[in-house]
DNA sequence: TTGTAAGCGTTATCAC
DNA sequence: GTGATAACGCTTACAA
């Protein structure tokens, strides 16, 4: 590999004109530029971004957690985080924490290394308290995740509004018992609390009480959605319609609904979450709540290379709506 | 952040020797050894990255370029690759091409500058010919794709035997006017030329005829299989069957074919390719050729790995065998 | 077993 | 406008 020495010698200049224009510094004469501009050519050379990296530069590479990159949702969302860096000239290192701790927090390493200037979490395994101390070295956007005492800037989704409209529409097909499935524990202070707080509050609003056996906990899969369906046929009460925490559960119920007869939305209506490419495949086709993930990602991107711009900047939450998409499922 | 001589000053030994222990050499005395563990832990000290690389080290860093990460396929591919990479302690550097040539090169770049160990490359968009000086610089391995003039590794399922089978499989249901989508241009040396060669065969050993109207190339996407549905529609001969390239446009014909009350299998039988998720969740389900995606994402990591562990590896190919899954849609 | 010192490829500082 | 030089944090001969 050619380096900058050896530009140094092809072109006859020195060493810190050659990083002048490499860098594009205005004062240089045409002449020296040219020269070394034909030397870069020649010898195809490519700076070295370790040793720019180690020199305290910027190192134009983000990093990005996601749990699961075979969720649609996050591949998506990947995506769009992705194509916006490229734009702006980022690298972008591709993190799966696989919802593990440890993993995670070994990528947050990368933000203390230098491997990346700031990093994006899609999710968040760790506790807030342990997290922190990386955004000393950097800066890091929680993007599909809130933290209301985290400090750092947060573009989310309005999960509450999205859990409760789904419910709501449920109610106003005339539905009474309604299940609920939840990616985490339904917990107050726990993974996923603003929809099971959407979820309650339109029960309550139609005076409804909750149903503790109608809510699965720890559901993500579209294998735990048959589980799921299968659960429900052996319950004596059965509920009338299911409230799902995605598509890919929502995908599982129908497919197990199918092999036992079940009819949607006949015997069990189904909702939806996220609105992937799925939900209209599906038959019926899936009545779900849409994120707009393209946008919440080019958004994510934006808010961290204003940080990465401006270290001072004081971080903000930005939410985004999400929206209702009725198909045949309810 | 602290560095080596942070650790150096708190622990009293000199630099060689906490060096050594970063990296596990066998001669230290268990003394210094306990007191340069206990200088890195009350730091909290990583070493550096970018000096390591710098200083010539392995990067424990793989690059992986797939075309669109939102393509399931990719997105299992990448899950395989990342989840095997990380057990084996390297890091995965996310590239997206778009499909594009020039952000093609700019990722094989990585490998120039010593950013990436190696790179596996999950679909090639510029000739050989162009890739090829990359290799200089540490080892590519092909995945998915197959390059006969090539001189790397290659991990490749049986693309021939899946449209052949896929295409039998119709005949033998008694079709014979048989529609092919392709992802590539029906070329014989392009892009998907073994599928290609596979349609063909079938056909052939059939005694049918390729209907050149019935081809259609550069389908990727639902919506192209939307609109493959519409173009079908308006033919005065239709086919009774289609081959795939994907269960995604597969899935978009059949949403097209609902809404014009086309029904499959009766009027149209469908046979997708990958068996991904959808297949399943789709109703019919969907008839569909299983790629073993973990597997070789798997096998590509193993195999760039042996490549960066022995330099003068001579390349293989290896080819897995794909099945087909035989559903409810033809 | 341990320490000293050179060097990886850049860029920032300073002098001219 | 240009060039010498030090420094970034680390590993590895070589020496002791």
């Amino acid at each position: 590999m050619a380096n900058i020495s050896d530009v140094v010698r092809l072109s006859g200049v020195s060493k810190s004109t050659v990083s002048r224009v490499i860098n594009n510094y205005p004062h240089i004469s045409n002449e020296k530029k040219e020269l070394v501009l034909k030397a870069m050519e020649e010898l195809n050379y490519t700076p070295n971004l370790s040793a720019r990296r180690l020199r305290g530069q910027a190192t134009t590479t983000i990093g990005i957690i996601v749990p699961r990159i075979v969720n649609p949702f996050f591949s998506y969302l990947v995506d769009a985080i992705e194509k916006a860096g490229y734009q702006q000239g980022y690298q972008t290192l591709f993190c799966q924490s696989n919802e593990d701790k440890e993993k995670e927090l070994t990528f947050l390493n990368l933000l203390k290394t230098k491997q990346a200037d700031g990093i994006i979490m899609t999710s968040i395994e760790n506790d807030w308290e342990v997290i922190k101390p990386y955004t000393e070295h950097g800066p890091i956007v929680f993007c599909n995740e809130y933290v209301s005492e985290a400090n750092v800037s947060m573009i989310r989704l309005d999960q509450y509004q999205g859990a409760y409209m789904g419910v709501k529409h449920l109610i106003e097909r005339g539905h009474r018992k309604i299940a609920y499935c939840t990616g985490g524990l339904f917990t107050e202070f726990g993974k996923d609390k603003d929809r099971n707080r959407g979820y309650q509050r339109a029960l309550e609003e139609a005076g409804i009480t909750v149903n503790p056996s109608w809510v699965l906990v720890n559901q993500h899969t579209i294998e735990d959605g048959k589980r799921v369906m299968k659960q429900i046929l052996e319950m004596n009460d059965r509920p009338t319609a299911v409230f799902t925490g995605s598509d890919e559960i929502a995908g599982g119920l129908m497919i197990a609904a199918k092999e036992h007869g079940i009819s949607i939305p006949g015997d069990l209506a189904i909702i939806g979450f996220d609105d992937q490419p799925v939900a209209e495949m599906l038959d019926p086709g899936l009545t779900t709540i849409r994120q707009p993930v393209d946008q919440i990602g080019k958004k994510a991107m934006e808010v961290l290379v204003e940080h990465l711009n401006n270290p001072d900047l004081v971080p903000a939450t930005y939410e985004l709506p999400v929206e209702l998409i009725i198909r045949k499922s309810t």
